[in-house]
DNA sequence: GGGGCAATACTCGGATATTAATTGTCCGAGTTCTGCAGG
DNA sequence: CCTGCAGAACTCGGACAATTAATATCCGAGTATTGCCCC
């Protein structure tokens, strides 16, 4: 039992944007090359970012990605959860009554007792990955609290808007 | 993320054994008719059982299945495992480091840091199984504290054989 | 009657086929920006 | 100068192909029991 690998690569998406000033979204293409596997399998990720809430996109000439909220507030779970769907181990078919079924058993409660039990197990796991920001994620592989943002864009017309965002901000220079 | 259907039979087969008489073998033939799924399939998750010492196997004629401890000493997180293995949920190839490899990233510090948060979920949700014994499970099936021997086996030989054992046992009658 | 021998009823374990889930590919459509041509 | 139009650079989303993991099948081998045959 293991989470996919596209999960690893949600996790990796998510970070690079949260370097990213938000003002200049980052293409697929860009985040591609960063990671490894297909572009259209990536493209097919952050699109579950994004039906999630996690990720913002960004249509048209200079679309892209950003980060749909503060890295703060984005943890762990969500992100499994924006691929996976809710986690719940047990592959339950309800077999275990069918088996003592005309045995001594009280009706399905063997099937309740056993949901219980993965049940109570999946909850303190979702419970922990919460706590696991990807703020907290970027400080400690950065090693340190402030984060600079980092422009991942590479192509020249991206280069041309971001002078053009800077002189929004900063004024002619 | 779920556990492979094979974990259901799995707990199936230790539960059904823990209401065997352990001088009796169960034959894979009679565990599989109440089951799901093929039965060769079924031998080879008994095989998984036996090799993590859950389950003795009696080779021969009037051969089978027996459970080879108490069902108390048997939990919820040793059958899983003895099917799938110690489980750890994150797919890890170190995706991370890669993408911050030329930026700011500190070498290996975020892989490490995901490593510990999904280890640590990893830790509570097995440490929740733990605690969860076949006997519990069964009592709260069959919703009695004594738990009643059944006789899986529906041969003519094996009739022969359990009377045999029950001689044995109780002397002439 | 008992010693050996074949038949029976099982497990053992590997090699291989089938099916389901994951990952990857392709393509047509919609959206926003840019730059150019014509007035 | 400005209006509108074509093209570029993106995302959107569905349909489909390839790869990998899970499930199922098959087969030959080993082992303990049974029962029978022959001495």
């Amino acid at each position: 039992m293991k989470l996919t690998k596209g999960i690893e690569q949600a996790i990796c998406i998510i970070t690079l944007l949260a370097t990213q000033d938000p003002d200049i979204p980052v293409a697929s293409l860009e985040i591609h090359t960063r990671l490894k596997g297909s572009l259209t399998y990536t493209k097919k990720i952050i699109r579950k970012l994004v039906v999630a809430g996690l990720v913002d996109s960004v249509s048209g000439n200079n679309g892209g990605f950003t980060l749909a909220r503060n890295c703060a507030d984005i943890n762990l779970l969500q992100i499994v959860e924006a691929l996976e769907g809710t986690i719940e181990t047990y592959p339950d078919t309800g077999l275990i009554d069918e088996v003592f079924k005309d045995k001594q058993a009280i009706a399905n409660q063997g099937t309740i007792a056993l949901r219980n039990a993965f049940s109570k197990a999946d909850v303190l796991w979702r419970e922990a990955l919460k706590t696991i920001t990807v703020q907290q994620l970027l400080e400690e592989a950065l090693g340190k609290k402030e984060i600079l943002p980092i422009n991942w864009n590479h192509s020249e017309r991206r280069e041309l808007l971001i002078r053009k965002v800077m002189k929004n901000i900063y004024g002619n220079d």
